[in-house]
DNA sequence: TTTTGTGCAAAACCTTTGCAAGCTA
DNA sequence: TAGCTTGCAAAGGTTTTGCACAAAA
């Protein structure tokens, strides 16, 4: 665990990190708290939303903003990928697409922006919402 | 003003609409308080947010969540438009991309979703900052 | 031993809600 | 007039912060 570029590795730091990696994804703050909790049950709510603030500063976890409601928060995987989230059930699907990369190289050109990341976001009604709506 | 779809047409929805109708886009719901109290002081935060919340559900205005902070509220316009966020000065710059269309068909070819929306949020930082920083 | 990180409690925010009074249709 | 909408104040939820103690380097 060099990961923590400088940082001190606390025990704290070291559980969280290994929750949310092994995770599948999209835990928020409160969840990952209430996981943590179960084996090291004196960690704090503070501590959960400093270290995730610091492992987004490291580059460690993305924060995310799903449809409605408050931050999730992400390991960063290798493949860059984006989100589908179903507007009647609430699921989220990962998905990857090639075209994002041509997109991004289209955008810096026009804007003359240096892009660090790009994320997508779709919604809509997955098939089995789909069949209770209509 | 028929936009408003059997709800009642009140004086501070008018107003609340006509300024994000006319303002640049990307307002918070306190910067849209700050300016309709200038015309109208008596109104107040909870109605901008219930006015917020009601023009969402008519499908008038978009609630876009930016990089670090609250959100943000838009009116609609006619074309699907994407947004890129300078992380060094804040700046917001809109931009549109052909290929979003194409993608959505293969998400939703894929995924079996009926997509109902799509919003793609690129982070860099503009050439300003980019001197600044180098 | 020095510096950084933690837990706790309190504060700061943003957003929603209950209720009596006001306004729209 | 009947019912929806407002303003106010209070509550709710999430996130941040101050401080004394604990742990890491």
């Amino acid at each position: 665990m060099q990961e923590l570029k400088g940082q001190r590795i606390t025990t704290q730091r070291r559980l969280l990190l290994d929750l949310l990696l092994h995770s599948e994804g999209h835990l928020d703050a409160d969840e990952l708290y209430r996981l943590a909790k179960e084996r090291e049950p004196r960690i704090s709510l503070s501590t959960v939303y400093r270290s995730l603030r610091l492992f987004k500063e490291l580059g460690l976890v993305e924060k995310r903003h799903f449809a409605e409601e408050h931050h999730h928060y992400e390991a960063k995987g290798d493949v860059e990928h984006h989100h589908l989230i179903c507007l009647g059930c609430g699921k989220v699907i990962e998905f990857e697409h090639p075209l994002t990369a041509t997109m991004k190289e289209d955008v810096s050109r026009q804007s003359g922006f240096d892009i660090v990341g790009a994320a997508v976001y779709m919604e809509g009604y997955c098939e089995s919402c789909r069949r209770g709506r209509a």
